[in-house]
DNA sequence: CTTCTTCCTCAAAGCGCTTTGAATACACTT
DNA sequence: AAGTGTATTCAAAGCGCTTTGAGGAAGAAG
């Protein structure tokens, strides 16, 4: 069933149709309503394809497959993907996803996306701190936002959390307590969040007149490995550290099982927040102990995220969006101030 | 740079230009070469939406987003779609994710992205003992394959790991080890999948004369935690088992921690099998001690499912393909006699 | 020199929708 | 009665591709 059979169904013309079912004003009440009740008992769906030739929008968001892939990087990335086409569903949009494969470059990518015009809009996930992404799709005259932040010039849409913010209320929390050996187990620090956090827990040290220790700042994936060999190297090492910041849960439990090695007790012994991202199955108020976190649910990013590139594409010559979430500090039961 | 404007570039008809271009045997190798040039060119992409409209086929494929959530079985997800969205992108398709969410029918949502003909194809995750989806999408004409099987009178389309034969020879490995007691930890058993893993386990014990012992048997979520609790249940009940088969490395680690628990050395004291489906970051022989496992790539799955899709679309006469694969079973350094 | 093939190329007809520009009908003004 | 809006509806022209049915050119066969 198509258009034209409904229309010559009711006696109308394509046109009246059309108009009555997306909602445009000059068709009139009774006819509207006629129309509809029709189009369901016909079971009538606009083909997607015409649609997308007739107006020249895809109905469709695009993203790219994180090329950098590990284990819990990939969890926070399906669990913002999930928010994504949660949202996108709820807006009528569908999403693909597109992959950028060992050394095939990741430009070619979203060159070959962009032309084949199978998207109206993408969205940038893991920035880095210099990435190259959004000047490429601004000359390719793409509509993007991006997840989070980079250096750039021109600007750009984004949403992002306050990642510094975030970490230096967390830092000044631990050196409230008394803590002055503070280590940052931080996410790969080419990425902008994690140069963001490092720079908020100087910004809190500074504050204090703390000169950071280089040894006590240390990144890597976001895993549980990575927590457990940076906090054992530091607790091995001469003057270790009496609390731990670290960028996910995952590398909190590293850290939780590095301690456990040396017969201590996270958040008894020794402090310990980290960021939370609210997934799914990894609870912090779960963990034991209870632990203290900037949390900022990265499902809810995903969901909003896909609101402002619509809006964006429906009407392109409002303001770029550019939201910065603020991040909760909740602070559980795993701050103790540091032993004597 | 549409068709036309190509085609009256090279003072050629459109007709002539899109077989040129789509490898039809009617144009002269000539003027094939000319065409291609030109295209290339002048950067020239063919409209999807013309080419869908015009051909009837969207090429995209889509999947549904898992309903059920917990972390370790996403890993396996996003492992498995990045496989599917590899392959796909080689073979000019989209991959689209759709979201059954909350409690909207996921019937719902099949109904309504085949009658939107968004896509040629579907790709079935996940598939439950009783599953209604194949049953579904059949009666909507919709072409589809599953990963995995599920217990249906129609054929279908699937690809399959051989779970029966892998946990029958796992099995087999520890009965013909000496041991006796052997504990399954299995996914959940609603799970297709799971169930044929405990098949192969009670096909091993019985052709070996050992009654399956049910306190023995248990499953849930593919997360450390499942490992953990049923390990340290099992380890803690009268008659301990003195081998573990777990259906992920991720309960193995879960079993590994209950045995540290109780001051047991999983591998060592207590034989450990799990199956491995070759996750990026998780690695059996990276495990302390390297894991005896039945292995097969879910990534490799991926990307064999979409050819097969892909095949079926093209040719939609030939015989549905239905795959199994065998599974290896590596031996490492986890598998000990039991002790006296 | 025709007539047939074989090869290559073409014009034109869709695919199913949106959107433009015009037409009709009707109620009000003047 | 003619003129002016206003509210509805319509026919037709695309969107950019694929595909059908035909036509022209060149070489082979009669």
């Amino acid at each position: 069933m198509n258009l034209r059979d409904l229309a010559s169904h009711l006696g109308l013309s394509q046109t009246t149709v059309s108009r009555a079912l997306n909602g445009f004003p000059e068709v009139s009440e009774e006819t509207r309503l006629r129309v509809k009740a029709a189009a369901d008992l016909h079971g009538y769906r606009p083909s997607a394809a015409a649609r997308r030739l007739a107006t020249g929008q895809s109905g469709t968001l695009g993203m790219i497959f994180p090329g950098e892939r590990n284990m819990l990087g990939d969890l926070l990335f399906i669990e913002f993907l999930g928010g994504c086409v949660e949202s996108a569903a709820d807006l009528g949009y569908d999403v693909t996803l597109a992959m950028a494969r060992g050394q095939q470059s990741e430009e070619a990518i979203y060159r070959r996306t962009v032309r084949s015009a199978r998207v109206d809009g993408m969205i940038l996930s893991s920035p880095l701190v210099t990435d190259a992404r959004p000047a490429l799709l601004d000359s390719l005259g793409m509509p993007f936002i991006v997840h989070g932040r980079t250096s750039s010039d021109k600007a750009y849409a984004f949403l992002d959390i306050d990642n510094r913010g975030a970490f230096e209320a967390a830092t000044r929390l631990l050196v409230d307590l008394g803590h002055r050996r503070i280590a940052l187990i931080n996410g790969d620090s080419r990425y902008n969040f994690a140069a963001d956090r490092e720079a908020g827990f100087r910004d809190a040290l500074r504050a204090r007149g703390i000169a950071p220790d280089p040894v006590l700042i240390s990144g890597g994936p976001m895993h549980e490995g990575t927590g457990h060999a940076q906090a054992l190297r530091l607790l091995d090492s001469e003057d270790p550290p009496t609390a731990f910041l670290c960028s996910s849960l995952a590398q909190a439990a590293g850290v939780r099982r590095a301690c456990l090695d040396r017969s201590l007790r996270a958040g008894q012994d020794l402090a310990l927040i980290a960021h939370d991202d609210r997934l799914q199955e990894m609870r912090a108020e779960a963990f034991d102990p209870p632990l203290t976190t900037t949390q900022s649910p990265i499902g809810d990013a995903g969901r909003r995220i896909v609101e402002l590139l619509v809006a964006m594409l429906r009407d392109p010559k409002q303001a770029l969006p550019a939201e910065v979430w603020p991040v909760d500090l909740v602070v559980r039961n795993s701050t103790p101030a540091p032993k004597r």
